[in-house]
DNA sequence: AATCTTGTTCGAGTAGTTCGAACGGTCGTC
DNA sequence: GACGACCGTTCGAACTACTCGAACAAGATT
């Protein structure tokens, strides 16, 4: 399924997401008011307000505190977007577990429009905080749930994936040569699961399974990370990938079976 | 802030949004494609397709099993409206704590538009599945959160509320008459919690207890649930509201000095 | 094999959005 | 205390761009 390129977009409609995204991007204890958005999108005051009007008799956006903030049918969406992935459902209980014997980081992602999503997250005892937050979208050669997923999907998939998206840097360790990133999955492919050494986060480390279904195809990974002096050795190698495949496997046959 | 009357919406945004709509109304497994859409909202296959297109190009719509569904782009949207919101943020820990020592289910509950959304919850070791989820929108007067938070609101905030969404009932418990309403709110208002007798599911008994700002009106509120065979007597009116107002009340305190 | 779907594209007509100007209100400053 | 600056809001006119319907290929169903 080929994004496509969308000739004819409906531009009203995109403005209202525009308006929806600047207030996603507005800082913490930020409230944008008509005339702050109207500058940034470079619209006239009139056109945003009729916009932020209709967004807010649908609860997208609310009123608070001399601005706008958004509203919290968004939620209501989010959630349901969420629960209607069989993925997340089957997959959160094994990551609780993952979590609580292993006291790190467990995350279950999955893919997207070539992008990987932060589907759910549990912290272990020893966790490490990072910024990674649930909902957020991800590349998927940064990761090693994101790798483990592309290395079990069919290479022209992964071609067009990395066409449209690049291998944007985010640390020195960072994937960023088609090639390399070719043969690190034909390795994880083997083995597998993958590993991440300090490719998204500087001092952190993690080992992502995939989650396949019945013919090989990955849609979606689970992971676990934490600081790169807590992740080598045999710890990093073989204990957490045991464990980790034997989640995912888990999770596989509930997934053929729901 | 009353709710405008908002003349002049921007149609183009709201048949987007409706689109959204219906996706989320839909069956679980049910994927819609352009011919049904376009047939539930009475529009020409072409417009469906546009607005798909363009809902799709931002990540809040994804093909799936020749159809569309929701896209995860909605729950990085939804979970960021969540965390915006401190009253969240704060209560999480203590929903989880009550959980864990009552056993019950318990829920976190904020107030928006004059309709309840149910902001977080956690389930206890005996807690009962009811068909809340959250990111649901409820009416205030139908639960014991909800009218703790109308019980700590100006009164003709309550008048606006309920001449807007009226007093529908969901059992034959429900308050549906506005003299028993603002009567009921008197005694919860002076007592400091509410509770909530089969009045919005048969069988399921709950207290609840307001979060107050430093001026006394609610923003949203927790509550304990549970079946009424295990929610009477004492228990129900003595210890819950104890180990309730307790935490509410830490709440407020971190809640102001954050 | 024929027929009824499906999703897709495109042009024409007009419905609806955008802009700008003007209003009243509120805050801050001189 | 009055002025000026900025805010959000409303409205009319101009023209953008959205909606519809028809037509197409591909696939499913009969």
């Amino acid at each position: 399924m080929p994004v496509e390129p969308n000739k004819r977009p409906v531009k009203t409609a995109e403005t209202s997401f525009a308006i929806l995204e600047q207030l996603k991007e507005a800082e913490e204890e930020e409230s944008l008011g008509v005339s702050d958005l109207a500058r940034r999108l470079g619209l006239a005051k009139s056109t945003v307000h009729r916009h932020l009007a209709t967004l807010q008799t649908h609860g997208l956006v609310v009123e608070h505190d001399g601005g706008y903030r958004l509203g919290l049918r968004l939620l209501d969406f989010g959630l349901r977007a969420r629960s209607l992935r069989p993925l997340y459902e089957i997959a959160k209980p094994k990551v609780d577990e993952l979590a609580a014997t292993t006291g790190e980081k467990v995350w279950c992602l999955a893919e997207e429009q070539g992008r990987s999503v932060h589907l759910y997250g549990a912290a272990g005892k020893h966790s490490v905080r990072t910024t990674a937050r649930e909902g957020e979208r991800g590349y998927l050669h940064q990761t090693a749930a994101g790798k483990a997923i592309l290395a079990h999907a069919p290479r022209e998939r992964v071609e067009r994936i990395v066409d449209e998206h690049g291998l944007p840097a985010r640390t020195p360790n960072t994937i960023t040569s088609r090639d390399d990133l070719f043969e690190q999955l034909e390795r994880i492919a083997d083995r597998g699961y993958a590993f991440n050494r300090e490719e998204s986060i500087p001092g952190l480390h993690a080992v992502g399974a995939p989650i396949t279904d019945d013919e090989g195809v990955a849609t979606g990974a689970i992971s676990i990370s934490g600081p790169a002096n807590r992740l080598k050795g045999d710890r990093l190698t073989k204990e957490l990938p045991d464990l980790l495949l034997g989640a995912a496997n888990e999770v596989e046959i509930n997934l053929t079976f729901s």
